[in-house]
DNA sequence: AGAGAAATGAGAATGGTTCTCATTCGCTTT
DNA sequence: AAAGCGAATGAGAACCATTCTCATTTCTCT
């Protein structure tokens, strides 16, 4: 199955379906997160589409499509919002986050760990009595590059 | 062992160590924080301290308190500041979030499970050549009372 | 070509957080 | 007890990421 365009082309459907346009800044966004390592955030992708969206219009542009939840967004550890392409689109994975240089970079969780991270989460969720609909792992450590 | 006052004995001493006083806002925070039932805002504290320490006073009371690591900080799911005691002083727990009431509580994840979720993310170190340091598990779902 | 809905761009407004600076506090030394 | 002095405080301004407003432009469908 070919899959570079498989964002694009699911991104440009769900909206469709929302009678909502593909527009050229929408389009920008999905295929910048789809070959990013890693979540952006808005002045990453400023400086990424070169600043050919102004900042208004790519905030609104991330909230329409987090609406259409073609992507998500969440806060970095500082604070300021980061968003990738959903799930539906990448498949889970989890982050890890570098105290040295402060990347955060994707970790497509190995299917064998990620069996035993649900049956954790299923567990706890159960001995809490907490109707669990999903978790994020986020591990802090030192990259590769840094060491 | 007394339990009611270790968390507030202890970063006395902490702050002291670090020639710094233990002052009423100080300590009123770090009781606020011992008692409460997951991390709170500056906005929380605001309300808990009943306005009698300043919002300027607060936020530089809470970086202090950060930097001498008697508290952490970490963004809740909105992006906006909360913090509790430091790992030191309760042990190490996660958290779950209530995607109806967006209350976030802890979760002193049973030693049993806690382990497993060890191992897995030093296997995730390994095989992705990453120094873990540590880790953060979140739940997301529905907590008894939403339901 | 024209109408109407959707999207855009510029800038103002907001909210959480940090900074500045003058004042006050609390030790420590006389 | 008073002076000296660094630490802490309080009020408000400043900052930065994000959201809102509104007039203008662009699509899409006739």
């Amino acid at each position: 199955m070919g899959q570079r365009n498989d964002a694009l082309t699911a991104a440009r459907r769900r909206l469709e379906a929302l009678q909502m346009r593909f527009t050229p800044a929408r389009r920008s966004v999905v295929e910048i997160l789809e070959t990013s390592p890693g979540p952006q955030s808005a002045a990453d992708l400023i400086v990424a589409v070169e600043g050919a969206v102004p900042i208004s219009s790519l905030y609104r542009t991330l909230s329409v499509l987090e609406d259409s939840e073609v992507i998500v967004r969440f806060p970095d550890p500082n604070g300021v919002a980061r968003y990738e392409l959903a799930e539906w689109l990448t498949g889970h994975h989890h982050h890890m986050t570098c105290i040295v240089c402060g990347a955060t970079s994707d970790v497509p969780v190995p299917k064998d760990l990620e069996t035993a991270v649900d049956n954790i989460v299923a567990e706890v969720g159960r001995r809490f009595d907490f109707q669990v609909a999903g978790h994020r792992l986020d591990l802090q450590g030192v990259c590769a590059q840094c060491r």
